[in-house]
DNA sequence: TTTAAATTGGACAAATGTGTCCGATTTAAA
DNA sequence: TTTAAATCGGACACATTTGTCCAATTTAAA
């Protein structure tokens, strides 16, 4: 479904909305840590998240990453995954034919949309916010 | 979602399920134009098929691939992808945790397992054979 | 029995994804 | 101004997936 590049960015995001939320800045290792994710790895995907300013990134001493918590609540799953894995998981046929459409449709051209529709709009719904208050709260967690 | 592989799997077996109707066999290289995949990587999928005796496979002259139209109404979607991708797509956290379970849930554990659910019911109900029907009423297109 | 048609299996090659290393750069603080 | 702490960027290494090539094997038919 998602690459594992993907699946970093989306937990280090969730840990950088629960620890940088008084405009604190948390540093690659910790963030690393936290997640368990190799940590030269995680440094290339929040490279690629800052550029796509979805996260603030901040360097030299006392720097990081650094993300409030009012830019947490518009930031949603859908952002991290369009920087990282880019819209194929929108865009793509699931049988992989080159044109699939409502006129040229693959076998399951209807029942795999109302699929994507859901993926779509679990991933445009869900806010990184939304997800980091169950972390704190103890409820769900990220390794 | 799929790999390439399981994605021509998914085609090979459907196109099968068109044409070798009455018992007739197909050859490898027929397979491949309609679906229009690369002949000798099909070769390696449609061996694995065989293997896990998902489809018949007959060496030498007249040889081919076979699929009665009886067996295609018992293999689902499901079958293939197993075969082919193993189960990771039943068994996986979203998110890439090791032990992701009710007790120790990733942040998304409850919204994406209605997703999941939904994916696991389209691949397990879906039948080569329905959606071969669809192929040869034109209605669908497997290119 | 020979030949042609077909799958099989193994080795290899290319592309992509995952992961590492390290010097360059930036910034805060001593 | 120097030093230490941090990200950045490029090159590299490894693993997996995708794809190719070809000899070996099997089978039907001439």
């Amino acid at each position: 479904m998602l690459s594992k590049a993907c699946e970093y960015g989306i937990k280090a995001m969730i840990y950088l909305a629960g620890t940088s939320q008084e405009g604190q800045r948390v540093s690659l290792n910790l963030v690393a840590q936290h997640i368990e994710s190799p940590e030269a790895f995680t440094s290339k995907i929040l490279q690629k998240l800052a550029k796509a300013k979805v996260v603030k990134s901040v360097k030299g001493a006392k720097g990081g990453f650094e993300l409030n918590g009012s830019t947490s609540k518009e930031i949603f799953l859908w952002d991290i995954v369009v920087a990282i894995d880019g819209t194929a998981i929108r865009d793509d046929c699931f049988l992989g034919l080159n044109y699939c459409s409502r006129s040229n449709p693959c076998p399951v051209h209807d029942k795999y949309e109302k699929i994507r529709d859901d993926i779509m709009s679990f991933l445009m719904k869900t806010s990184v916010h939304d997800l980091s208050l169950t972390v704190q709260e103890g409820k769900s967690f990220l390794s």
